[in-house]
DNA sequence: GCCGTTTTCGGCCCGACTGTTTTCAGTCG
């Protein structure tokens, strides 16, 4: 499938239009395509191939010829014109916060700066400041800029970001000079990263709203405060930006900030369609004049005569479309689940006997949940052999006859070896209830040799689930170069669950993939992997995925009560 | 470049801030 290439192409496009300061509804042109077939399920190739391109909302004479063009030969002449016309790599430049395409061009036609490296050097030598509308202050804020760009360069996981805004909202709330709070962007929207957080925030006494929020023990330095907004950057470098609003106005700021960007200029030519005009501080009547505000962000879209959609799926994927023909999906919640089948003991490398997970997961609200410890060959995390895993059924059976309203499935996470063996025979899966499989040696095997391992592991008919299928850790490592299409056809073809680790730095498959396996008429389950007892409570954060990737509660497998679990074998 | 309950041409989200300017361009969210 190479719809990623096509959309990479079709951004680097609308990259360079914007750099040569091209029309920028044109830029947008391509960026809006570039998304549209980046989200698309569809193989680009397919859709092309039945001549349907020009179907894909945003691609139209024009794009759809590029693309026919780059799929027979690879190549498409335009793209490679604009590489002549301006150097790609100047929308680095545009990293930088101030400098937009309109700076950076002025920068490389005058001085001839190429990298952030060079517009450092050119921003030290007063260089800059003596450019035609360039001055002293922007040298300034250029070279600062690039500092706190280079502080930092990576995104917050949202299991960083989540806890940290909610201990900021609680301190807050309880300071009485906050009325309402509630942090939006993309930590709202429950975003696997976010670059920053940013609250929003009612007050009779903006000032001293303020001046508590930039008094917090976590801050450690101030970037800006006014009357009605300030900036903080926490010990642990993150950025949060508190903003003050007028109370009437809180639903359409809510909304506003929330975003995303894409979802907020789709709905905003919706309203504009409709006869209102949308800002962040309210809905005027295009006409009249009359102003309409919202108490909640729910209400702008009721007002707007969409069905509310809910924060996770802000994204211009097709939600608005789906709430203007009443046709949004009913996401999955928390409070769905009735179990977890993906938990570690301390008999193999968690820190919790079989005894207390199971008293945690009852307190969780849980019907049951099975245990999968790892299988013998993962000596590093003392893998059960044989003999342990047999021992460990047999005390789980004795357990479920002193229980009454909870259900301990026994299980594995049974390791698929290098050769793409299963590392117990099936005579012993056979005594499992839910058997998980994953891997986790021989990672850096080709595309093929991956693929091969999973599809043969999901073609065994003991196994149940296919644990952390990409193996990527966030901001750590890729995950295992493996075919996603060829992965969630096999899954569909044998019935195989896929997972979505609930592990913060895991969340894995993640939401593009959870959506695609959903299309597909893959069933999924979301567990937590746990470790500890503690680590039962990571589920919201798989539930973040699930949501985003447009789950419902029939798509996942833990949604089911503990006499209607079935598995394949 | 795309697109149509304003339209096959003329629009395309909206408001605020900043720094450089004498009325605004560029950038951001």
């Amino acid at each position: 499938m190479r719809n990623a290439e096509v959309a990479a192409l079709l951004y680097s496009i609308s990259e360079l239009l914007e750099l040569k300061g091209e029309n920028t509804f044109k830029v947008r042109a391509y960026a809006r395509a570039a998304r549209a077939i980046e989200g698309m399920l569809e193989d680009i190739e397919e859709v092309a191939a039945r001549g349907g391109l020009k179907e894909i909302p945003g691609v139209g004479e024009s794009i759809a010829r590029k693309i026919e063009e780059y799929l027979a030969t690879g190549k498409v002449g335009y793209y490679e014109e604009l590489l002549k016309q301006v150097p790609a790599e100047l929308h680095e430049l545009m990293k930088i916060p101030g400098i937009g395409h309109k700076t950076a061009l002025v920068l490389n036609q005058k001085l001839g700066v190429r990298t952030i490296d060079e517009l450092e050097r050119a921003a030290k030598q007063h260089r800059i400041r003596r450019l035609p509308g360039f001055g002293a202050k922007k040298e300034e804020n250029i070279l600062k800029a690039i500092e706190r760009y280079r502080q930092r360069s990576t995104r917050i996981p949202l299991g960083t970001a989540l806890p940290l805004a909610r201990r900021i909202v609680e301190v807050l709330k309880s300071s009485d000079v906050i009325d309402r709070i509630e942090p939006a962007g993309s930590l709202r929207r429950r975003k696997e990263t976010v670059g920053d957080i940013d609250i929003l925030a009612t007050s009779k006494d903006a000032k001293a709203a303020i001046e508590a929020f930039v008094h917090l023990p976590v801050v450690k330095n101030v970037l800006g405060k006014g009357t009605t907004k300030a900036t903080i950057v926490t010990r642990d470098a993150i950025q949060i930006d508190l903003r003050i609003l007028e109370d009437k106005s809180f639903g359409t700021s809510l909304q506003y900030f929330t975003g995303s960007k894409e979802h907020n200029i789709k709905l905003r030519d919706i309203a504009r369609m409709k006869g209102f005009k949308l800002s962040e501080y309210d809905i005027e009547e295009v006409g009249t004049g009359r102003k309409i505000y919202c108490m909640t962000d729910d209400e702008v879209y009721i007002r707007l005569g969409l069905l509310p959609i809910p924060p996770e799926i802000r994204e211009d994927t097709g939600e608005i479309e789906a709430a203007l023909s009443g046709k949004l999906p009913e996401l999955v919640e928390l409070k769905d689940l009735k179990g977890d089948f993906h938990v570690h003991t301390d008999w193999s490398e968690g820190t919790n006997s079989l005894e207390e997970m199971v008293e945690a997961a009852k307190k969780l609200g849980y019907e049951y949940i099975a245990i999968t410890d790892h299988s013998k060959s993962l000596g590093v995390a003392h893998g059960l052999s044989e003999e342990r895993l047999l021992e460990q059924i047999d005390r789980i059976h004795r357990l479920n006859d002193k229980l009454s309203d909870f259900h301990i499935f026994t299980g594995t996470e049974v390791d698929i070896r290098a050769d793409a063996s299963i590392d117990f025979p099936d005579s012993i899966l056979r005594q499992c209830d839910a058997v998980v499989a994953a891997l986790h040696v021989g990672q850096k095997q080709t595309r093929r040799e991956i693929t091969g391992r999973l599809i043969t592991a999901m073609e065994n008919e003991h196994v149940d689930i296919i644990a952390h299928p990409t193996g990527r850790i966030i901001g750590e490592r890729e995950g295992y170069d493996v075919d996603m299409d060829a992965l969630l056809d096999t899954a569909a073809r044998t019935g195989t669950v896929l997972e979505i680790n609930a592990y913060p730095s895991r969340l894995d498959l993640n939401d593009t993939n959870s959506r695609k396996a959903k299309s597909k008429g893959v069933k999924l389950t979301v567990d937590t992997d746990a470790h500890s007892t503690e680590q039962l409570g990571l589920m919201e954060f798989g539930m973040n995925v699930a949501r985003r990737g447009w789950l419902e509660k029939n798509d996942l497998v833990n949604t089911r009560s503990a006499r209607d679990v079935r598995f394949k074998g």
